[in-house]
DNA sequence: TAATATAGCATAGCGATGCTATATTAATTC
DNA sequence: GAATTAATATAGCATCGCTATGCTATATTA
């Protein structure tokens, strides 16, 4: 037939960008393909548009989300794991605030939005481990209650490290999952515990 | 001396920029101007570049933010205004998404941070209110409460309103409002009652 | 009241942007 | 090895934000 694309062309470009990103540095057609060998037309072979490159750069951002918190190693108790999925969500944000914010622009178009959803999967996952284990005898169904964690997630994290809110604000973190949990029927003596155990940033 | 500004033009071309946000419609230097009998050097005078421009759009979000939460007549029961206070901040956010989204983009600058202060102010004297009735026995201060009650409501606002949730996750409002105020040491029964009395979308 | 100073305004043009049309190159298939 | 065809390189287009320049209108002053 012909000559084929290169996925790792694709990959080195989608990396530079998060780089220059990261930078701060500005990301235009011509700069992203400056000094790399190749030509602008590199972009529309692989990515369609600029619009598309962004839009691999909010997937590459989930994907990353989600490996971090498949790293969130299970533990035997599910709250503090649940905590702990939340802290690797912020941390995240934190050590990325740039993709993090480019994450949730433009109407949160992306080329695969089950990676998104993966992410709050873990979520949902640590949920159902835990109203197995009995920590949660209210009537609220998992999925909403890995939402309502999210959104708190979400909340600090935006607010943190993409907002006006400073550092310190994160102590509210730990707060904020306690009182949701407890609201969901786990003990609080018990929760201020493992939420304590499991928040580490 | 010279001739002055006008600050009717000021105001016609951030309402006019807001418009074609709310519109979609791109917003480009000579797009703002056109057909309003000014020159795109208009731009320049009242707000010094694009930017500028941008950021007043920002400003004039959080005013009218501002100005809908000095809407919300405070009551006998604080908690319920507490939760009006968040109703009335996702409300703002649903009506204008497009403006909601702008307003955290690029950093947070604005002209005048104030405005955004006094948004929370609202939300700290109904947690000191509330505080004085007896309702929140607990140690946490005014503002760290208000602060949480802001977290969630932006998590919940900007997932909704400009992210990837439905519209059904608004429910989970009042149960995270409910969850932080319980937290903090309101009655649980008590609190229910007032949150669902005050959170009116 | 007339001259002057000065700030706002309109115009034109610059460099840079995203994108596309066209020609060239290189890889695959027969 | 020729034919086919997709990826690439080049050049150019319309438009972007921005600025230099000259003009106009108003406020100050004599």
């Amino acid at each position: 037939m012909a000559r084929t694309k290169d996925p790792a062309i694709r990959l080195r470009l989608i990396e530079r960008a998060a780089q220059m990103l990261r930078a701060r540095e500005p990301i235009t057609l011509r700069s992203v393909v400056a000094d790399t060998g190749l030509s602008t037309m590199a972009v529309y072979t692989y990515f369609g548009s600029m619009d598309g490159l962004w839009r691999a750069m909010r997937q590459e951002g989930f994907t990353r989300l989600a490996a971090r918190l498949a790293a969130v190693a299970p533990s035997a108790d599910p709250v503090r794991d649940l905590a702990a999925l939340g802290a690797a969500y912020v941390s995240n944000a934190l050590a990325h605030p740039d993709l993090y914010r480019v994450m949730f622009d433009s109407g949160f178009d992306l080329e695969d939005p089950a990676a998104a959803d993966e992410g709050l999967l873990h979520f949902v996952r640590a949920v159902e481990r835990a109203r197995e284990a009995g920590r949660f005898p209210g009537g609220t169904d998992a999925p909403a209650l890995a939402t309502r964690t999210w959104i708190v997630g979400h909340g600090l994290a935006s607010l943190t490290a993409a907002g006006p809110l400073p550092r310190e604000a994160l102590s509210a973190g730990p707060a904020l999952l306690t009182a949701v949990f407890v609201d969901a029927g786990d003990d609080p003596v018990q929760c201020g515990r493992s939420v304590a155990e499991g928040w580490t940033l």
